[in-house]
DNA sequence: CCCGAATGAGACACCCACGTCTCATTCCTG
DNA sequence: CAGGAATGAGACGTGGGTGTCTCATTCGGG
């Protein structure tokens, strides 16, 4: 039965996130299923990557509803979210640098609404003093994601323990590496 | 006459830091020279990106060099740093993406000489007291190079201002997003 | 138990980029 | 100015991945 289109498309995830030019066949093989059956559930290799930019989605969108964004400081937030994000984390890297690759193509109005809310996030923590006022929250975005990533690249590689991912994110991203003096 | 091969490696660069998967023919055109003449230079696909990743690490090493990374604190000689590198911002993002699909195939050893010199500014900061040690340098290391490829890629997207690319890199990076209480 | 739907394996043609080669032209040098 | 080297444009064959199709097999529900 054709139960499994999402479990396929998390062993898909899993594969790409690691070798982002794996073959169809790969994929396939990866997911437990023949290529025909592959090409089934999706109409091709862009389908593919397009519904997993979709899955992407759904799970940080999920991961921002668990993370409660608005509720607490936004410091506090920040901590959840990075918690939340996780498990989602290597395939965030994915995406991020695939669509890259969507020079002009409409991207997928999704991010535009996570952005929204972690940008939202970042300005609420601007607003009630508890975040520097002279970092865009573009641009805190911007790190927070390309962190996520570069951490989670950081674990598959070996360079990080995969225990430290959110302390190691976090703490670099509230405090910087700079040692307080007077603390 | 073979002159300008450095200057085709780095129209190659400007083009390749955006589009990754740019054919050869639009590597060729982009640098205003036949794809004949591009293979004679290099001889294939592999050998120009071998070849960027060259002038890559040849770059930030002068760069290192220059930015004097044993001189004064080492939160200074990272400040110099980040301004150094900012030329070659773009070619880093592209390097390092691009070094994920090197799945085993022998890493330039050029990045492990370049990676423990950052490593060793980090080290030399936490020994003098301006770094804080709950943070290992190699992570340090990864999050610094994550931070100048997002922030080059927000650059190119506009996101960020080009202007306030070392600034926003260096501000979150030295101190993090928090407010200072007693600032 | 039987029948239909779904699946896996493979064959097949297609396409795109690659790498090689040729040849006319341009450019530099002597 | 002449000759040789380098170049650009293009043709050509090749390979690898893709997408489609077929067919035998398996699985599950009636």
């Amino acid at each position: 039965m054709a139960m499994d289109r999402d479990q396929v498309l998390r062993d898909a995830a899993a594969l790409l996130s690691r070798k982002s030019t794996a073959t169809m066949d790969e994929v396939a093989r990866a997911a437990g299923i023949g290529r025909a059956t592959l090409h089934r559930h999706f109409a091709g290799r862009d389908a593919l990557v397009r519904a997993l930019e979709d899955l992407g989605i759904r799970e940080f969108e999920v991961a921002f509803d668990n993370a409660r964004l608005d509720e607490g400081t936004a410091v506090e937030a920040l901590r959840r979210l990075v918690a939340e994000a996780e498990p989602n984390a290597e395939l965030l890297a994915f995406l991020v640098t695939e669509n890259q690759l969507f020079e002009g193509d409409e991207v997928n109005e999704g991010w535009a609404r996570l952005d929204a809310r972690v940008i939202a996030l970042f300005r609420r923590g601007q607003e009630e003093g508890d975040i520097r006022i002279d970092l865009s929250p573009a641009w805190l975005t911007e790190a927070l994601y390309g962190l996520i990533g570069s951490c989670a690249w950081a674990v598959v590689d070996g360079r990080v323990a995969a225990k430290d991912f959110q302390y190691m994110i976090i703490e670099l991203l509230l405090g910087g590496v700079r040692r307080s003096v007077e603390k």
